[in-house]
DNA sequence: GTACGAGTTGAAGTCAACTTCAAGTCAAGG
DNA sequence: CCTTGACTTGAAGTTGACTTCAACTCGTAC
């Protein structure tokens, strides 16, 4: 496959292919003329790139689950880990979902005397909502 | 309260409250000297900065919550909104983390040989998680 | 044989949310 | 008066994951 190809079949952008393959976390398997062209197990590779990148992963983390010859070798605690870091993470933002709802319901003429939004407010204050993180992390749907 | 003062309280540091200040999400009330005071409801303002970075908002975003006077002004239906996009995030986050726990307890000797692996490769390449998200949006814990 | 479209390269640019830096300004203590 | 330490400034640097760019090389069609 060439790397319109791929690119048509992931979603993924050839720009995209192009920095992956200089990241290490795909190979092509050789060049006609000076094209490059990819075995259909990339396709799986980016795959594990966007399941990780779900998780929360980096690019490095990825590639560190990555043995040379593409296939997946993942340390299985590595994966409970992440789970119990999504799940952490889950917990969080259902609170402020939760508290969301709540203010957007909330009687009070405003949001300065919501007893509710007050205290979610409090609750961002102190930290319960985890302030300030360290990695820059999942992304958010636009829409 | 002076600038240490604030961060004191909030944890946020200095230079984010000047950059703040810059972007126009705090409002300091005079100098005495050089030196910038704060009113003590910055600490609540601060408070919904932090609320809404939780929520996934931009500075953006949050800005445009803020009356000029700082007092917050929110549409309860964009609250809505957010936590709507909230919930379906934990939905994605939730099936991740589900997949991942599950690979983690797969007795399949390499990853490559597991169903529930495959499985979950292939919804990360159908799309089913949301491959290519267009914000920043929300960090995720260091640990 | 030459024009075209699709690929190639390395380098540089983008984005958000900060942080860091050098150089300067103060108030208070000794 | 001089040092110290906390603050000030604008400008530049950081991070990760890409995208964009100009300049170049192909294979194919006319």
């Amino acid at each position: 496959m060439d790397i319109a190809e791929v690119a048509k079949h992931t979603g993924v952008p050839a720009s995209t292919l192009r920095y992956y393959e200089k990241q290490g976390l795909i190979a092509s398997v050789g060049r006609q003329g000076i094209r490059r062209r990819f075995a259909p197990g990339v396709l799986d590779q980016l795959a594990l790139i966007s399941l990780g990148q779900a998780a929360g992963l980096s690019l490095d983390e990825i590639r560190s689950m990555l043995l040379p010859n593409g296939q997946p070798s993942i340390d299985r605690q590595m994966l409970a880990d992440k789970a119990d870091e999504i799940d952490a993470l889950v917990k969080r933002l259902r609170a402020v979902s939760r508290g969301l709802r709540h203010a957007a319901a909330c009687p009070a003429p405003s949001h300065a005397e919501c007893p509710s939004f007050q205290k979610l407010l409090k609750a961002a204050a102190s930290g319960a909502l985890e302030k300030r993180w360290r990695r820059p992390g999942l992304k958010l749907p636009y829409k």
